[in-house]
DNA sequence: AATTTTCCTTGATAGAGATCAAGATAACTT
DNA sequence: AAGTTATCTTGATCTCTATCAAGGAAAATT
């Protein structure tokens, strides 16, 4: 079954994997299903039993709650090749402390806590990864609320476009928002007129240059020193 | 030295040595060394290398960070018997996200990462365990940045007051804030104005009682339906 | 006990960002 | 291509909380 469905090496490269060898990553494939769902759609809800785990693919996704009166919140922003909902394997309570919808078509590989929870308890690097894995999670969140205690709505999306800006890229660079605006502005718990109004107003300063969803970044240093 | 200086059964009930054999117990103490601070006195620094994890024994203490500006964000009240730090050892970049100081005198126990990395890398009850911790950790982050992001500080300060009810109470029960407020209201993201107008105002609607730092609950279901 | 320091409270004012409203642009649908 | 829907922008207003200022209470120090 493996064989057929599944490309290994497409696996090997992605951090919760690695630790894997050949045999026990099939045995983690073999439970694995595909999913594809189109823009907008559900794929698990806050506080329902959490059974699954998974890979994105292709497409993308977002993590959020929903206040009780009504108001998103997007925790996270999921990208392709990205695992999420691992640390769930470990909560005490065994439902999703997040809900999951796709904000495009998307590609997703589903694999079963059991079976890897199961691997866990006889891989101890396995083990070791996958707290490297958490414990990265942990470091981006402390920064999350740094910046929503302590820093206000610019400061926060000037760090989220520095973020933007790809590993070994020299000055000068576009960005492009892959993501629509509404949505980058929930995960910097920031209205969307107020989104607005930031873009512009550091625009209007010349750090950058707006054209729907590319950026121009006129002035990196600039922008670094704001913060 | 293990046996004069600590008493095993005082670590057996704390989470992240539960999973070790008195053998291994005895291994992580002899590297242990005893840390007792005044209070208002720095543990450690943000940004600084890490060697350690901590177990607080008794008095109290806190996470935080600073801003550029000077302003402190309390992330975490550490309370008698936890550990903490512990997440670090799977980070990147071996030094502390957080600062962390005392609020009231304190006994701490102080663990070298290496000894216990290495014991990680060999038990992976351990592993487990550790894990466990860190999607606790997770977990209450999400709430966090929740709360932050989608609440107001009146119903942060409510969700805070009713984690302060012990495990079995009755109704009626009186609650001792053992945090000085000014710390409590960096904890929730508050100035101490503000969080002192808080509870004015709570306590005008009748939900609770204010003398000092003790603060008595006179209405806890009518506080929970404020959520 | 007196004094200094720290912490807490209360009042007055200001400001960042939310909300309300409506138009503009872009993106799907048929 | 026309129409419909979703997303983004801009303006006007409001509200929550921060900030500034100063007095009071409590705790620590002498």
């Amino acid at each position: 079954m493996q064989d057929t469905k599944f490309n290994l090496d497409e696996f090997h490269p992605i951090p919760l994997f690695k630790a894997l060898n050949d045999e026990q990553l099939e045995t983690v494939l073999a439970s694995c299903k595909k999913i594809n769902l189109p823009a907008k759609k559900v794929l698990f809800e806050k506080d329902t039993p959490a059974e699954y785990f998974y890979l994105l693919r292709s497409g993308q996704l977002k993590l959020f709650t929903i206040s009780e009166s009504g108001v998103e919140k997007v925790m996270e922003i999921i990208n392709p090749p990205q695992t999420f909902a691992e640390a769930i394997m470990f909560m005490t309570k065994q439902v999703y402390p997040l809900s999951a919808e796709t904000i495009k078509e998307s590609e997703i590989y589903r694999f079963e806590m059991k079976v890897f929870r199961e691997m866990l308890e006889h891989s101890n690097e396995l083990c070791i990864r996958l707290l490297g894995i958490m414990a990265r999670h942990l470091h981006v969140m402390i920064n999350d609320i740094n910046n929503l205690s302590l820093h206000n709505a610019t400061y926060r999306f000037v760090v989220y476009l520095l973020e933007q800006i790809p590993e070994g890229a020299i000055e000068l660079s576009d960005i492009h928002l892959s993501t629509p605006k509404n949505i980058i502005a929930s995960r910097l718990s920031i209205q969307p007129e107020t989104f607005s109004r930031v873009l512009h107003q550091v625009r209007k300063q010349g750090y950058i240059d707006v054209k729907g969803n590319d950026i121009c970044l006129l002035d990196v240093d600039g922008l670094r020193q704001l913060l």
